[in-house]
DNA sequence: CACCAGGCAAGTA
DNA sequence: TACTTGCATGGT
């Protein structure tokens, strides 16, 4: 048994984040995406872009039936960066895009179901090899596409740990240590996949209404609970 | 007009 | 290790 607390107040706190998130928001229906490719591609394309420019991103690929790992490794660079354009950084996504299949053709043969016999901390060791892919988008294509139990940390969670008094320093403090709390606190196992998807979301979804620059905390469900 | 969105790599000190 | 900067489109 490790850690307790968290700023001297109790681990319970992190569930007790998601119960209030939970019945104020319902069902979120993360990650929208027909396929686990769809989702991987779509994890690459989101990084520090608004999701609606994804969405015409991919349904640029789709119409251009480019959503599976064999066509993407075989498309023209330049096509991908024309069709990806909405999503913002194209050249740079188009590069991440095509390392990730070359990746997945090399290590995988192209297939989705090798990738999920790997565990989860040697999946998540390969991907973070990948040119493209750090710590926030590995976990999202682990929890989101592969459905293994990792939780996903991002600029929302520090923020709403942050505002809301939970964690001091979340801001600043390093991705594996705030991982490490939602862990400690709703374990990694197969049943609490669905937990960490929706509990994610969730904390996107408050941050979006509730915590941005300017506080308008008026309405937030986490108002006057921490 | 400014600001920012479900980050990351590369460069500098 | 700890900052800083470039990458780019589209909505508010």
């Amino acid at each position: 048994m490790q850690t307790e607390t968290i700023n001297s107040r109790p681990l319970s706190e992190i569930p007790k984040i998601y119960r209030v998130l939970s019945s104020a928001y319902g069902p979120m229906g993360w990650w929208p995406g027909e396929t686990q490719t769809e989702v991987i591609i779509g994890a690459i394309l989101t990084q520090s872009a608004a999701w609606t420019n994804v969405e015409k991103a991919i349904s640029n690929l789709k119409s251009r039936g480019l959503l599976s790992f064999e066509a993407l490794d075989k498309a023209e660079i330049d096509l991908l960066k024309s069709l990806i354009k909405p999503a913002g950084y194209f050249n740079q996504k188009a590069k991440k895009i095509k390392e990730f299949v070359k990746f997945a053709g090399k290590e995988f043969n192209f297939s989705i179901r090798r990738m999920e016999r790997e565990d989860i901390s040697s999946i998540r060791e390969k991907l973070l090899g990948v040119f493209g892919i750090g710590e926030e988008t590995a976990d999202s294509i682990i929890l989101y596409a592969l459905n293994k139990p990792v939780f996903v940390v991002d600029a929302y969670t520090r923020r709403v740990l942050e505002r809301h008094g939970i964690v001091k320093g979340a801001l600043k403090e390093k991705y594996l240590n705030i991982q490490k709390i939602f862990h400690c606190s709703i374990p990694s196992t197969p049943e609490n996949v669905e937990v960490y998807n929706e509990y994610h979301a969730l904390l996107v979804n408050v941050g979006k209404l509730h915590c941005r620059k300017k506080p308008s905390c008026e309405g937030c469900p986490l108002k006057d609970v921490f």
